[in-house]
DNA sequence: ACTAAATAAATGTATATACAAATAAAATAC
DNA sequence: GTATTTTATTTGTATATACATTTATTTAGT
């Protein structure tokens, strides 16, 4: 995921037509979405977060000043199959989130994005607007469409 | 990945709007990603190939009887940033490829599918076939518009 | 031809993924 | 109230990813 220097229009190679359009979105799909993901791999990295880590803070961040469980956490990402705790652990190592045992119930943790993790936000926030990577002649209603189809498509 | 009993509609649990469709489209690209590879792990499963392993098969397939090089098989999968040296590895082991020293550039390998490799995929086509996961109201004039989008999108 | 640069593949390594299993606490059953 | 089941999280582990480095070979420069 993180090889971003490829020009993916020249993407596969493939030089037999596909059997179907339909077909040809699910590649289409997964290349954009390795795409997508490599963007915001390289645009993180000089702040030293994964895309994970980042989709986590943003998270907490939606709740401050409040807390989620590792559970409620895990819902919420985009990809469920990541281990919440690890993550956590990672984030915890750098202060930018808190990790404390939950008053009510011992079994769970309340988990809180630190000033310094908001701060951390912020800066991202402001560099990924100054970069502005939406391509032009893109608009809201072709994307509106999108989100329509691809629900459906999963749905 | 390979948490796939999830219901990927109220998937990600966002109470709050997205600050926009395009922003919306990013999440939706990755969870629908997420989503048909998580489909394709399940049903290899069965015949012990994993997504990168059945996408080099397939590629193969598209030469055979003649072979390519590790190089272009690379530049030929949907996510380059694997190395084709160990899933060909894979590969090999269960004997659905060949891999043999170029006669011309030593430097080079030579990687065939396998009579089995074949007779393989043809199996996993017949049960893909069987099981048909398109959704119903899907149509080919959408996939072709959204193919067309996501190049736009890359692009 | 001899050296330097480029290329193809393999290998090393730290981290991440995809689970399974373990641990611990809470809820339920009896 | 104790035993059983369920739930929340952590830990373990095999494999995969994202590179960097190494090795072997070929090509280009002089």
């Amino acid at each position: 995921m993180y090889i971003c220097a490829m020009k993916l229009e020249e993407a596969i190679k493939q030089t037999k037509p596909f059997s179907s359009e339909i077909q040809k979105l699910f590649i289409n799909i997964q290349l954009t979405a390795s795409h997508l993901n490599c963007m915001m791999s390289q645009r993180l990295k000089p702040f030293d977060l994964s895309p994970q880590q980042f989709n986590v803070l943003r998270i907490l961040k939606g709740k401050h000043p409040d807390s989620y469980s590792n559970q409620e956490i895990t819902e919420r990402m985009i990809d469920k199959s990541s281990n919440a705790t690890r993550i956590a652990d990672k984030l915890l190592e750098k202060k930018l989130i808190t990790r404390t045992a939950n008053k009510a119930d011992r079994r769970a943790v309340d988990i809180r994005i630190t000033a310094k993790g908001l701060a951390l936000l912020d800066e991202i926030s402001e560099q990924l607007k100054r970069e502005q990577f939406v391509p032009a002649g893109y608009n809201e209603e072709k994307a509106r469409l999108m989100n329509e189809w691809l629900d459906e498509l999963r749905g």
